[in-house]
DNA sequence: TGATTATATAAGTAATTCATTATATAGTTA
DNA sequence: TAACTATATAATGAATTACTTATATAATCA
């Protein structure tokens, strides 16, 4: 049980942070490559770089490569003890409707 | 939505922790004073009280003073997206079942 | 090929956090 | 009252972390 407990207790660290809590609300959306989220968020590259491959090396995103871009996403086999918070996340879609206007990079290519 | 993914991050700031998140585990089983908790997980009490001070404050648990002795329990009015994960935490009983043979405070005047 | 764009990695720094040690508060008991 | 027990608070130090700047890798395009 400790040993679970040591597990739910590092991907919470990852949740614990606003900027990969709100990584995770837009990917909840759709599928997404770093500038997308760069953009969406206002961040750095290299910053929004190192929170996605955190998150990914925890296995909580995928990753799918489309020529120079990187596409992130929910993975869905995450554990049920993470996957329980996405549902109380609030919605983006406002967040990423710019996108969908073509303000970033090509989506209508994904 | 930023100010609830504020609110969620701070939140799973606190279950990001071994230490708290095993307290909470043991307080979902039953209620605890300080000194049950100290024992069980085998820690100083300084540092329990400043764990449940923590998550005291954030709301997530309530106290009640008998005595000397102050029992803690879960908070079951917390946010459902705190609530959510303690469905995930694995059992304690066998933990506490020591309590309920006296190696420690007085649970039968609870 | 060279320039541009997207992404990743590395190094450095400031801030946060967890646990310990020491001490204070407060209720109980002799 | 004094001694004891339970709990809380304060101060310190070690470790972790998040962000920035600089640079590297890799794909695309002219």
């Amino acid at each position: 049980m400790e040993q679970k407990i040591q597990e739910m207790a590092e991907a919470y660290k990852l949740l614990a942070d606003k900027t990969r809590l709100t990584i995770v609300a837009l990917l909840k959306e759709q599928e997404l490559c770093v500038c997308d989220i760069t953009d969406i968020i206002g961040m750095s590259q290299p910053n929004a770089s190192q929170h996605l491959r955190k998150l990914k090396s925890a296995g909580l995103l995928n990753e799918r490569k489309k020529g120079q871009w990187v596409y992130y996403s929910l993975n869905p086999a995450a554990e049920a003890y993470v996957q329980c918070i996405y549902e109380h996340l609030p919605s983006m879609k406002d967040k990423v409707a710019c996108l969908n206007n073509n303000c970033c990079s090509p989506q209508e290519e994904v």
